[in-house]
DNA sequence: CGGCTCATTGACCAACGTCAATGCCGGTGG
DNA sequence: CCACCGGCATTGACGTTGGTCAATGAGCCG
């Protein structure tokens, strides 16, 4: 069990005790592993696990009328997946992996007690929550009202940014375990324009790519290039400045 | 000051002690008011105040930087605008009325320490912005993946919903006090394509307009040819189901 | 080697954006 | 009471972004 990743994210909000980490500690459940594609829960679900990502990359999203998928979310190690169904009554939204997965559950209940008893940590989830709901925001933002190479940049600072905070970064590429397919289903266009907008990013000298690797050749401009503000990402440590990085 | 629109919709998730309320209510600051199209805090602040919209309609947005705006929730009374503040460092977002609106502040502080001490105060403001969360989610999927009647169409039906569960629907219709240009700014699109739209719907025989007021001829419909499922907006009590109806 | 999944390309098409004009309506000053 | 004005809705002609369809590669694995 492995709740360093989170406890590093919520400690960005706020300083936790050792009893608050002992207490998570002993909230927590099994350790399930899920194959890449592989469904973990499905909308309409009223699930008695909130799971927690350990490893790998995973997605929120929801299947349309028509077949159509439509991503909402990237959820990367240290990410609460479900934290909604300790207080809602059941998921309007399925979850998958995208890479192979290591999750941590919890019981919905011991949760769900914690936090009863433990405002602290109840404050710090709600922090996250909030911190979700900002990345949200700037997704609508970006599929709403950028041009597709902009929505394509932006969402691929984001990403850098949110990896290097959970040391997920090398230097200036990073792994984006996702196919341009999917890609298309979060950003709401096509996977043939996706490619399109991959030249385009790549002929203007801004990324390279190496299989799933992205390697940004100049970050600066990529985040002028996508009108990229991290503002929204409400990290206090900058890209670079994360324990991870201070170790080598 | 009236706190029952907000009171009404917390006890959606958890109904509260006399004690809660008159907690909140000794909470409470100072009542404002502010005319149409004014802005209340701006992306940046870090305001000391939390408000709550008692009437009137407001929204989030932000100015991108070719000073297109992108709205991003619509707020409606009983709506709390930015409980943001009370975790986050400062609002990545603006806000401001869309029409006049009557708005009850509470001081920052006030608040905080009212959730340090009331559990269930905390954990049901955090539920409504798990819901406003989930209304996020499915703007996300509007503006990425459906066609821009499907889109106005959607959005017309989530808004008579809410509006219908606050006891501000007429019937088959409700005010709706927004331009076509403010719902393209919602929507991605643009002023004159979102009249096309308009054009459609009352050409389909789905609603009808009289001024700012929409008259739905066919709720039925309308939801079918939207794809619109209420489960995202997590009300307890469906259309026409709420006590402001009862009364009658 | 054959079969899979995914990336890439090109030709063509439709949804939506742009630009610019016109009309409608309520408000206001003379 | 009436002329004028400003904000908004509406229209039409035309341009562009991104969608569609269908084929070709490139890499991986049994």
């Amino acid at each position: 069990m492995n709740l360093v990743p989170l406890i590093l994210k919520l400690e960005q909000f706020q300083e936790l005790s050792a009893e608050d980490k002992h207490a998570l500690e002993a909230a927590a459940g099994e350790t399930v592993t899920y194959g890449p594609k592989q469904d973990v829960i499905h909308q309409g679900d009223r699930p008695d696990h909130v799971h927690l990502l350990l490893e790998g990359w995973a997605c929120r999203y929801k299947i349309m009328r028509n077949g159509d998928r439509q991503i909402m979310a990237y959820l990367i190690p240290g990410d609460l997946c479900d934290v909604h169904v300790t207080l809602l009554d059941r998921m309007d939204h399925s979850f998958g992996a995208l890479s192979a997965c290591r999750i941590l559950t919890f019981p919905r209940q011991s949760l769900a007690d914690l936090m009863q008893v433990n405002g602290r940590l109840l404050r710090a989830l709600w922090w996250s929550t909030l911190v979700d709901e900002a990345i949200l925001r700037e997704w609508l933002v970006n599929v709403a009202s950028r041009p597709s190479e902009k929505r394509l940049g932006h969402l691929i600072c984001e990403m850098i940014h949110r990896a290097k905070a959970v040391g997920l970064t090398d230097d200036h590429s990073f792994e984006l375990p996702v196919t341009q397919e999917e890609l298309a289903d979060t950003m709401g266009m096509t996977p043939v324009h996706m490619n399109r907008c991959f030249q385009t990013l790549r002929g203007q000298g801004l990324i390279t790519t190496d299989g799933r690797r992205i390697i940004i050749d100049d970050l600066e401009r990529l985040m002028a290039f996508s009108e990229f503000d991290p503002m929204y990402l409400h990290q206090i440590k900058g890209v670079g400045q994360h324990p991870v990085d201070a170790k080598q």
